[in-house]
DNA sequence: TATTGTTATACTCTATAACTATA
DNA sequence: TATAGTTATAGAGTATAACAATA
């Protein structure tokens, strides 16, 4: 837990327990690593917003544009301007769903797909942080990472 | 590890490693805890950039400018505005340096250093994820993380 | 009537370039 | 000349409200 961390929670007189210190130094680390997501994002042209509806946009798995405005957690009126800037790009499309008529579908295309591949790839190398670590402790840390994703939230 | 990424990885080809895999799990942590920073901030009327402002700007530690820039990896010419109306509402101030009157030292009010606390402290929560993980879990994650920081990045 | 997506509007964030006042 | 901060400009993200098409 860096100093700022620790001398913040004792002004509030609260007595931290090890789920406080491990969100801590948890949230430090999110704090430090997000300027990353931003340049990888920017080295494809993409906003940060662009990437992260290109990522979650899975092949084979079209998604309503409502349900990607509550993956993006943001008002769909929104998304016709992030979708309209992903599509002239050629990298989405949108298709009329088959049961509801007002619904549209979001799909990637093959260049978009390929385009998301990277990014993907590129998101997903590992920092100097996790990288430098042990084996043990990279393990440790997937394993209790994983603990927590599946309870949820 | 979702099953999402596990294809991803997958597809290119490649064997994760333990590196690897570690970095997806908190990849994926970071992409479902960004929204609660912004929900928190708007809690307070603040952006997500206003928020990062203010929890970088320790009291009794005036910077200039020009380091908040490179703390919020953005143009100086951003800064401008995020503190105009930072300023506008009370919360922070500008001062000149002593030195180099061309530097700006920006500090907190007393005002914005008790929106600060209750902000910190709200942030601070930890999400049930992390919560509900077992004392040891918590430890060993606060721990893990923690020597990851300290080898920076 | 209710819902999906769009449009109109207003504000904030962002980068680039040109400017000012200092150094 | 170089640097710190500002201004001007343009594009993108964001929310709210009003709207069209469809259910």
């Amino acid at each position: 837990m860096s100093q700022a961390t620790r001398r913040e929670t004792s002004q509030t007189n609260e007595v931290p327990g090890p789920a406080a210190e491990a969100w801590a130094v948890l949230l430090e680390f999110l704090r430090r690593q997000r300027s990353r997501y931003v340049e990888a994002a920017a080295e494809f042209d993409l906003s940060p917003v662009q990437a992260s509806t290109l990522t979650r946009l899975e092949p084979e798995t079209p998604i309503a544009m409502s349900t990607l405005a509550g993956a993006l957690s943001c008002d769909a009126s929104n998304v016709t301007g992030i979708v309209d800037r992903l599509e002239a790009r050629g990298l989405i499309e949108r298709k009329s769903a088959d049961q509801d008529r007002r619904v549209k579908m979001l799909a990637v295309t093959p260049k978009g797909a390929r385009l998301r591949r990277r990014l993907l790839a590129r998101l997903h190398e590992p920092p100097e942080s996790i990288a430098a670590l042990s084996r043990t402790d990279q393990r440790a840390l997937r394993d209790i990472l994983t603990r927590a994703l599946e309870r949820n939230s």
